[in-house]
DNA sequence: TGTCCTAATTGATATAGATCAATTAAATTG
DNA sequence: CAATTTAATTGATCTATATCAATTAGGACA
């Protein structure tokens, strides 16, 4: 039994016994080191990933070359494309492990077949896919109010302790901000 | 029978004839009339709305008085303050009609039945929140990686023939730009 | 149809944050 | 643990866009 995920799963919804077996028993175990990655673009998106163990970031890599980060998951947080997932498309992210990190996998039928078995899953997932909906209209909000100083502050409370385990130039990016700014916004929040 | 919101479901699920016939029974349809706020902030959210016909926004007023469009709803659009939906929590959004507008809305204890009853509803509302989840990664990808000429170009394409239902000052504030930068961008577009 | 009000435009200036370049600090790795 | 690579900091400019102020254009309505 993979006891992070139930806890994770009961959380949200209260599933019978067989429909947690059922669920548990589609799950695979992944390990990537630091700096491997999960998924890369053009790859077909089958499986969306719950963290375990360790760090990543998802990000998109734009025609002139930039990298733009979408997110960042630690344990209890699920990753993947999810835009591809859905659509049974192609990716167009990456996800790269910023940690060594442990994972489970879901596959995209077993998803399905999971759906018809035990619909309750579809709440599950129609409330993991709101709050991050939420998260994600406070992200736009705070591009559309706040300035560097205000959103990385915002940024340190809403992701605990990241800044100790993700490098300064990943969250400047992922703020749409330049490292050497963000840098010098830190100096003044230090003194 | 509310044809354009039946419609609608059809487009993303199959339901059965008395699902849709029970879905159907707790619509309600209001009217709102151009500059007329359907909901306010403080107000406790019980309804979400189903745009018939008209034009709509919905917007943040921060500590500061600014103002910052969060979304536009046109026919067949969803709008109403998702968060405090979800959480039956109290608005922290305006929205207010652009255009005289016709709306049919949900009330929340209405939309738990019938999910209860009728769980293919789960689906057709995870859907939709899938669908907005990715319209919303794709405008902070957007935010991050474009300049305001590209983004007012992207805008215009997706929200379709908007910028002629829409003060430019509502968009360059969905933009998060200022109207006098939007105007100086548009005369560019025009030569 | 003219009057009033609101929106859009245009010009001049200010500023947050980007970019470029150099230096220092911290992590990795043999 | 020394050498090398990678990240963070700092300083000096540059630039896109904000802001402020004034003018023009459009729409709504008496």
């Amino acid at each position: 039994m993979h006891t992070s995920i139930i806890k994770h799963i009961n959380n949200h919804i209260t599933p019978s016994l067989e429909d947690i077996q059922l669920f548990n028993s589609v799950l695979n175990q992944i390990s990537v080191s630091k700096g491997q990655f999960l998924l890369k673009p053009g790859t077909n998106v089958q499986h969306e990933y719950f963290v375990v163990k360790g760090c990543l970031k998802a990000y998109y890599l734009d025609d002139k070359g930039s990298i733009h980060i979408i997110q960042f998951a630690i344990e209890n947080w699920w990753i993947g494309d999810f835009e591809a997932f859905y659509n049974q498309g192609s990716s167009i992210l990456y996800i790269e492990a910023i940690e060594d990190a442990t994972l489970l996998s879901i596959n995209y039928n077993s998803l399905q077949k999971i759906y018809k078995k035990a619909p309750i899953f579809e709440r599950y997932f129609r409330v993991l896919i709101t709050q991050a909906f939420i998260a994600q209209r406070k992200r736009i909000l705070s591009t559309l109010e706040k300035n560097t100083k205000e959103r990385y502050i915002e940024f340190c409370m809403s992701y605990p302790n990241i800044e100790n385990r993700v490098p300064n130039y990943d969250i400047a990016n992922y703020l749409g901000v330049s490292p050497e700014n963000l840098s010098r916004v830190r100096k003044q929040l230090k003194s």
